[in-house]
RNA sequence: GGAGAGGUGGCUGAGUGGUCGAAAGCAGCGGUUUGCUAAACCGUCGUAGGGCCCUAAAGCUCUACCGAGGGUUCGAAUCCCUCCCUCUCCGCCA
């Protein structure tokens, strides 16, 4: 979201950008809605003024006596009409709001303009795809032979899109969650948080989940509680409504969630498995940063995430999102793509975005540097990894003609264990 | 869940219908004094949105904001209602 000084100073410019992503800014709508509302506003306020004059008069005549009954009538009318403006102008403020709140982020220069993930610009590939002896199988097939994925159960206990996760199927989901962690606070400078799962409507509106993608979301019944769609919403709402002091940045946390999406609209996509479900495990990494600085710690954000990757040994590729594909908050967004056998292709396992200062705004973020006014901080983040995707990643990369899987070294420690055997134990 | 207390500027904390955007203190910032440090003294010190001005900044001015949202009133930090949050006690509970 915009700040208006801001908006308005450089319309022309933030359409034209806008348009590189397909947004069209109806820049006629913006200044007509404009003008009336600042003249709804100006003349709202000078009211405002003259009863606040006619009212201090009122005080002074009483003071010394005097009958002020017809003045007193007087000011009441005025305040009615001060009432119907400021109900016009509330409404109109809503109006705006909700058509700011729809304009999406403007890309940054260094994102490739484009139209849909075909226009994606890959920029660096890590390790080679697994060559198989045999024909591997689809982790949902394996998962269900070495009995440590039930989707049929998971179906029963809840419904479709979730998974049960069994023995060493439940332990390696869990070793993930806590090695991708060690790493990026021992590793890589992250502070680890653990915040509620559950978060309000003022922090989904201030990450950009609200108001306008709320058929995304969870919702739990008269209430103002939703399931948080990732950790983002929860962490980078820390800090809402804050003043951070620069000497302070950046600020680098990590925290595992659950995540809840509803998958609206997704009806048909990744049906088999457990690419796409309404809840999945996610370790996210967040940064608050200065404005100077937040491209350098994209940059170290993406490699952060990547380095679970390495570690664990999982091929991948990293692409830059064209203007066209990007999220609507992002300024710039690096998505990993880990190598999934069954898919024959990369899948999308973690997504690096840099915020700039759009969350900051919606969310009232603001660094204090010595003198001045506090300006908005920068805010970034990426999964560090999707863990369940992970848990894909490894069963699928990491399977053996006899029906096993290899433990990749790097996680051994965690599940005191070199492979699952063919019968799904951990050996 | 029940009973009670409370939410005021960066912090502490006055203020129960009329120049209150808000006393005072602390912190901050600018300055004076001082051989240095410390102290003392003087000044300054909220945020947001408009208007004037207009290249911009500064300046002037108006409006709003004392947890949030409504209401009463000529006029609300102050009175009423709803909600949120914090604290204390009781109950329940992992």
């Amino acid at each position: 979201m915009y700040d208006l000084a801001y908006f308005r100073a450089n319309l022309e410019t933030i359409a034209e950008r806008l348009a590189t992503r397909g947004f069209k800014l109806d820049v006629d709508h913006f200044r007509a809605l404009d003008a009336k509302r600042r003249a709804a506003l100006t003349e709202a306020e000078s009211l405002k003024a003259q009863r606040n004059a006619e009212s201090m008069e009122i005080s002074k005549l009483r003071k010394q006596g005097v009958d002020t009954t017809e003045r007193q009538q007087k000011v009441r009318e005025i305040g009615e009409r001060i009432s119907s403006l400021d109900s016009q102008v509330s409404q109109l403020d809503e109006e705006f709001r909700s058509w700011l709140a729809g304009i999406p982020n403007v890309p940054h220069e260094s994102v490739p303009t484009g139209s849909g993930s075909e226009d994606n610009v890959v920029v660096r590939t890590w390790g080679e795809p697994p060559k198989f002896s045999f024909e591997p199988k689809p982790h949902w097939d394996l998962g269900a032979d070495l009995k440590i994925l039930d989707l049929p159960r998971a179906a029963k206990v809840t419904g479709a899109r979730f998974a049960v996760y069994w023995g060493a199927g439940a332990k390696l989901e869990r070793a993930l969650i806590n090695f991708m962690l060690d790493i990026h606070t021992r590793e890589h400078g992250y502070t680890e948080v653990l915040p509620p799962f559950l978060v309000n409507s003022a922090s989904l509106f201030g990450t950009g989940q609200l108001p306008k993608f709320a058929q995304d979301l969870f919702r739990c019944e008269n209430t103002d509680f939703w399931l948080a769609p990732t950790a983002e919403v929860p962490v980078t709402n820390l800090y809402r409504d804050e003043t951070l002091d620069a000497d302070s940045l950046p600020i680098s946390l990590c925290a595992y969630t659950p995540c809840f999406r509803s998958e609206a609209g997704s009806y048909g996509r990744d049906v088999r498995g457990i690419i796409r479900q309404h809840q999945f495990q996610k370790v996210e990494l967040v940064k608050f940063t200065r404005a100077d600085q937040s491209y350098e710690q994209l940059e170290r954000l993406t490699a952060d995430a990547e380095d679970i990757l390495i570690r664990l040994g999982l091929p991948f590729r990293t692409v830059v999102l064209c203007t066209g594909d990007m999220g609507f908050s992002s300024a710039k967004t690096y998505d990993l793509e880990v190598w999934l056998p069954s898919q024959n292709d990369y899948r999308e396992i973690s997504s690096c975005s840099n915020f700039e200062a759009f969350q900051a705004r919606r969310a009232s973020i603001r660094v204090r540097s010595g003198k001045g006014k506090p300006e908005y901080a920068h805010t970034l983040n990426g999964s560090g990894l999707a863990v369940g995707r992970t848990w894909v990643a490894i069963i699928e990369n990491y399977q053996q003609a006899d029906g096993s899987v290899v433990i990749p070294e790097a996680l051994r420690p965690y599940l005191n264990a070199e492979r699952i055997d063919p019968k799904g134990a951990l050996v």
